[in-house]
DNA sequence: GTCTATAATACGATAGAC
DNA sequence: GTCTATCGTATTATAGAC
């Protein structure tokens, strides 16, 4: 059992990270029992099929995600949550690039097994920063626009930075994200 | 040879409907052929490979987007400038959400035979709203990450709408989207 | 230019030994 | 619980008739 569990964790971890270059379908379970350092049979042992190999990857870390946002915001209200959400999202998106990747690849697909696993999920995350949205005054409706446009905005700033500019500092995304919240249309 | 362009338009368009909803890799050319309503040959005879196909077919889509966002631009400066570009994005992706949900599942692979070509029409769509954006008052260098922070949020927004909530209107996800970029942080 | 038929390989999944 | 060996099928690509 302890044998099993590590196994399980070096499986997923290898399925994560290959899934993230590779996308899901491009990766073959040879490949992620190669990078494993398991036998193939093993992953039918610990996971059913592929499908049902991926959906645990992505359930334990959309999940984890969705989590770790409800901390980050905490009692904050408003503006403060809104902003401590971006730069908590920001965070995970570099400790986690793969999962990012993983993410932007899969959340518009509406063929898959684990649809509607991931849908939850999704919805979950979102959520948290439809609350702090709407505790600042937002006409009534809007707020779920708006909570994907601001996850929209972390996610695809990171990722840019991650994958193409990753010269750059955190703070300096973080900052100019923020900045992009606050773009201000001339008063006429 | 105006029969091998009809062709050729009825292969690339079956090639992006069916890979919006099942991704390129899990495209095969049997299912593209069928839909296009030619046989397999033929998709051999005016591609030379699978890649060469849909490399083609993001060219044509992605760069394509990129003209109609320049021309939405034209002579406009600054604010006004964000807004129509805002607008506009929006109207593509309604109108070809197929290429929207591809555009998201693949802008950020690495390992792809077509990166080379999908990173310079991504940078010229960007580029657009970077343009934009520098003609208001931002920071040096702060640019380029709030390009990025705005195009997330009209993309993820708008394929949420499509995706998720089709009931809504145009209108409606176009203002909540220009709401979030104005969103002001109180003054303390 | 377009078709059908087929070659060559890659892949998900299983069986059975240890 | 983990391994090796293998089965059956799906998939890319090509050959050759029309």
């Amino acid at each position: 059992m302890a044998r099993a569990n590590t196994t399980k964790r070096a499986i997923l971890d290898a399925a994560l990270e290959l899934a993230a270059t590779k996308g899901i379908t491009g990766t073959t379970m040879d490949e992620v029992a190669e990078l494993a350092g398991v036998a193939k049979g093993s992953l039918y042992y610990n996971f059913s099929s592929k499908d049902q190999l991926f959906e645990a990857m992505l359930q334990e870390g959309v999940g984890s995600l969705a989590d770790s946002l409800r901390t980050a915001k905490g009692e904050l209200r408003g503006w403060p949550a809104i902003e401590a959400l971006v730069r908590q999202l920001l965070d995970r998106i570099a400790a986690n690039a793969p999962l990012a990747k993983l993410m932007a690849s899969e959340i518009f697909r509406t063929d898959r097994a684990w649809q509607q696993t991931l849908f939850a999920l999704r919805h979950e995350a979102l959520a948290v920063f439809e609350a702090a949205i709407d505790e600042t005054e937002v006409p009534a409706g809007r707020a779920g626009i708006m909570a994907s446009s601001v996850f929209g905005a972390v996610l695809l700033a990171g990722l840019e930075w991650l994958v193409f500019e990753p010269e750059r500092s955190r703070d300096e995304v973080a900052a100019g994200i923020l900045a992009t919240l606050n773009t201000s249309a001339p008063i006429e």
